[in-house]
RNA sequence: GGCUAAGUGGCAGAGUGGUCAUGCAGCGGCCUGCAAAGCCGUGUACGCCGGUUCGAUUCCGACCUUAGCCUCCA
């Protein structure tokens, strides 16, 4: 029984569809002006995750996570460049996509942009304003009248009278209360724009995710996920505009995922201690220990980000290659580990336990195969490697994966095999001088070695 | 100030009212020509103070500390 947890009571509820077999679930994608870093990743990775763990459990999943391509960042951004802001958004979407690819991420069902959704974010803005939920201001703009909305603060257990006080926002004269936000937005003159009934401009960021979500999985659907500072005001609003529109529930279950930080602070663009994922894999000896860095918290928690950490990933999944090397996968899994692996993913997708499963298979097939046991072992791998499957890791080959380098490969595999072969020459004439010596100069290199029993020598790069 | 999370062994990180997380690093052993890898073994861990309990890291209360949100933000 999945159990997940929902950010609007606070707590782990069993995990049922609204309709049967089906789940419908949107997450707050990116607003594409530059590189996306590490904290991005992580979101990305935590709701591929779920996704894959919803597929592998037999539902006919939707995934949309949507782009904003249109933005004040951008419009910005592009100015900065003197670069058109279309064809800044469409950049750095490739390009996001490349670092998805890298991730191993799925690829979500649909991806829409705000730009695509404009005539339904205009129908979503004058249902509204009909309804009386929204107002057009004096200086053009439209604004949400949030006390119109009496839920407001339900999902971040916000009061809005707390918020009045506590606010820091600088009271805009347009608004007729401090905590109204807009939806559709005028254009100044250069800006890029769309005709309205309230005159050219553009959507405000949160009524393009309530138009784009209910327009494609319909008006009350299961999942909507982002990052936790997505709960307020972004989702509290897309809640109140999707609500108000629809006559509806709009939400069954929020989820939200937690930070990257460095020395204790949250990464991001602000504070501008933030790491791209293309500069991060430069470093690293596969993107997959990225993946499997940001799989090995659980995704509400906090993360700290640090080489150090990345190092300590890297050996561990290091380590899980080494076991699944030399040993033949077969078509039979052990039903005990997998039953232990899905008490852990059921338990709100808990990934460390999952791993724990892992480490326990890995240590079984070490010992089948220094038994000497074959098929204990390819039952072993076959396990790690379905498990691995539904992380989205450890389907490499572990012979290439293992001969990978962190670093600079300052030997390349032909020299390395033909020092070794002199060193095999040496090892059998017993001379053990020469034998260490090649041995020494190898591991200087980078490369370490593993005899084995029959006198050959296996070889990877540290 | 308001709201929300969280504080676990050298590091990372799960979890639980009463033998075990797990991984990395360390130490001892087996194995090895020596290593490496693997396996076996090994560590007075649960912020502080009270309370409940036969028993609390786990429940309750106060306190301290940290992070996040309250402005764009994954």
């Amino acid at each position: 029984m999945l159990k997940i947890h929902n950010s609007l009571s606070g707590e782990k509820e069993e995990f049922r569809p609204l309709l049967p077999n089906q789940v419908r679930m949107y997450v707050c994608g990116m607003t594409n002006y530059d590189y996306i870093h590490v904290g991005h990743a992580r979101m990305l990775v935590a709701f591929d995750l779920v996704q894959r763990y919803l597929r592998s459990l037999g539902f006919k999943v939707t995934y949309v996570r949507n782009v904003t391509d249109i933005d004040d960042k951008i419009i910005e951004r592009a100015a900065a460049n003197g670069e058109n802001w279309a064809d800044l958004a469409r950049r750095f979407t490739v390009a996001m996509h490349e670092d998805c690819a890298t991730l191993g991420l799925q690829e979500p069902d649909l991806e829409p942009r705000a730009t695509e959704f404009i005539a339904q974010i205009i129908a979503m803005i004058e249902i509204l304003i009909d309804k009386g939920y929204a107002y057009a201001a004096a200086n053009g703009d439209v604004m949400y009248s949030v006390r119109k909305f009496p839920d407001y603060g339900r999902l971040s257990g916000k009061k809005i009278d707390d918020l009045r006080s506590g606010s820091r926002v600088r009271v805009d004269e347009a608004k007729h209360d401090p905590l109204d936000f807009v939806l559709w937005k005028h254009a100044k003159p250069g800006e890029p724009s769309w005709a309205s009934p309230w005159g050219d401009g553009r959507p405000g960021w949160h009524i393009e995710c309530s138009a784009m979500s209910t327009s494609l999985l319909g008006s009350y659907f299961d999942l909507h996920g982002g990052g936790e500072d997505l709960k307020f005001p972004h989702h509290e609003n897309e809640i109140a505009q999707s609500c108000a529109a629809c006559d509806s529930p709009f939400v069954h279950l929020w989820m939200h995922n937690g930070f990257v930080r460095v020395n204790d602070e949250k990464m991001s663009k602000s504070l501008g201690n933030f790491f791209t994922v293309r500069e991060v894999l430069k470093t690293l000896r596969d993107p997959e220990v990225l993946r499997f860095f940001l799989l090995s918290s659980h995704y509400r928690g906090p993360i700290n980000y640090s080489a150090a950490q990345l190092a300590q990933a890297d050996e561990t999944l290091l380590g899980l290659y080494r076991a699944l090397k030399d040993s033949v996968p077969s078509g039979s899994v052990d039903p005990v580990e997998i039953a232990r692996f899905h008490d852990a993913m059921d338990d709100d997708f808990n990934t460390p336990e999952a791993f724990a499963v892992m480490q326990g298979v890995a240590r079984n097939l070490n010992l089948a195969k220094a038994a000497g046991d074959a098929s204990r072992a390819s039952v072993a791998a076959a396990t790690l490697r379905a498990l691995g499957a539904s992380l989205g890791i450890l389907q490499q080959d572990p012979d290439t994966y293992l001969k990978r380098s962190a670093g600079n490969k300052s030997l390349s595999d032909g020299e390395v095999e033909a020092l070794l072969s002199s060193r095999r020459a040496a090892r059998a004439a017993k001379n053990f001088a020469e034998s260490d010596r090649i041995r020494n100069l190898l591991t200087a290199a980078g490369i370490l070695l593993e005899d084995k029993p029959g006198g050959s020598t296996e070889w990877r790069r540290a």
